[in-house]
DNA sequence: TTATATGCTAAACCTGACTTTAGGTCAAGC
DNA sequence: GCTTGACCTAAAGTCAGGTTTAGCATATAA
C-alpha cells in the first residue's frame, strides 16, 4: 500500500492531480485509514495505468469514469465495454494516420528549410513545383497537399 | 477571392474561429474590402493548411503566430523556422511511438473483452498470465504493462 | 422599402483539466 | 509540549481555445 506522495512520485504526476481523479470518483472507493488518509493498492496503480493510456487515446476524464463505473457493475457492463474499447480503437486508427500524415507533411517542411538555408534564401524551392522534387520528397508534398 | 462564410465551409470550421484565428494575428495583414469584409486568398489557404497540421503537431496558437511571424520577416529567419520543424519532427516521432503503445494496449483490451464476452464473465481471463496468452496478444500485453 | 442574409466588433461567457489557497488534522521526533 | 512534514477539504483561480451575445452595417431580392 501506498501514501499519495509515493504514488504522485511514482507516476510522476501532482498530488493535486491525485485527488483530483479521486475527487471525480475515478478512484473506485478507495481505501482510507482510520484518520482519512487515501491507501493506493494495485488496483489504483492499474487504474492509473489505464487513465494514462485512454487519456492518450483522446478519451475526456467524465468518459473515463463512465468505463471506471461499468468496471464496477460486473459482467452485465461487459459488452458495452468491449464496444468501447472497439469504438477507440477504430478512432486510434485514424489518429495514427492523421499524426502520420503531419510527419509527412513535417518532413517536407524540414527539406524546404534545409533547401532554402543552403540558398540563403527561399525564393527558389518557394517555386519548385510537384514535378521537380526529389521523388521521395514529391510523394510527402503530394501526401499532404 | 474567399468569404469567410466560404472558408468556413471549406474548411468545416466555425466562422468564429476564424475570425478567432485572425484576431490573433495568425493571418498576416489579411485584404479587407471597402467596407471592412475580410476577403481570403490563396496564402490565407496555405495558412489554414499549416495552422491545422502544427495544430495537430501538439504546437499552440501562441508558438504557430511566432512562426507565422518569422514567415513575414523573410529569410533572416530561415534558420529559426528550420530548426522549429526539426524540433517538430522529433516530437512527432516520439507521439507516434506513444500512440503506437495506446494502439496495442486498446487492442490487448479488445481481446481480453472479446474473450470474456465470449464466456460470459471476465473471471477466467483477469487471471490470465502473459505466458498463457496468445502469442500475438502476449506481445502488445508486454508491451504496455 | 422592408425583410433576409451575411458580414463586422468588443466583450462576456464557457469547458475541461488542472492548480492554488486557506484553513485544519495528525503522528513522529526533539 | 511544540514543531515539522505529510496528509485532508472546499472553494476559488488559471489557462487555452474557443463560442456566444449584443448591437450595428451593408447588400440584394421580393
Amino acid at each position: 500500500m501506498y501514501s499519495i506522495g509515493e504514488i504522485s512520485a511514482m507516476f510522476n504526476m501532482p498530488i493535486s492531480t491525485l485527488r483530483y481523479y479521486d475527487k471525480k470518483g475515478l478512484f473506485l472507493n478507495i481505501e482510507r485509514n482510520s484518520s482519512g488518509i487515501r491507501r493506493f493498492g494495485q488496483k489504483e496503480i492499474e487504474t492509473l495505468n489505464v487513465i494514462e493510456c485512454l487519456k492518450k487515446a483522446g478519451m475526456s476524464l467524465d468518459d473515463i469514469k463512465l468505463f471506471m463505473d461499468w468496471c464496477q457493475q460486473g459482467d452485465k457492463t461487459l459488452a458495452q465495454r468491449k464496444e468501447m474499447f472497439y469504438q477507440r480503437k477504430k478512432e486510434v486508427e485514424v489518429q495514427l494516420q492523421e499524426l502520420q500524415k503531419v510527419a509527412d507533411f513535417i518532413n517536407y517542411k524540414c527539406w524546404y528549410y534545409d533547401t532554402a538555408c543552403n540558398e540563403k534564401t527561399e525564393n527558389r524551392v518557394k517555386n519548385i513545383k510537384a514535378n521537380d522534387m526529389p521523388d521521395n520528397i514529391r510523394i510527402l508534398y503530394e501526401n499532404t497537399h
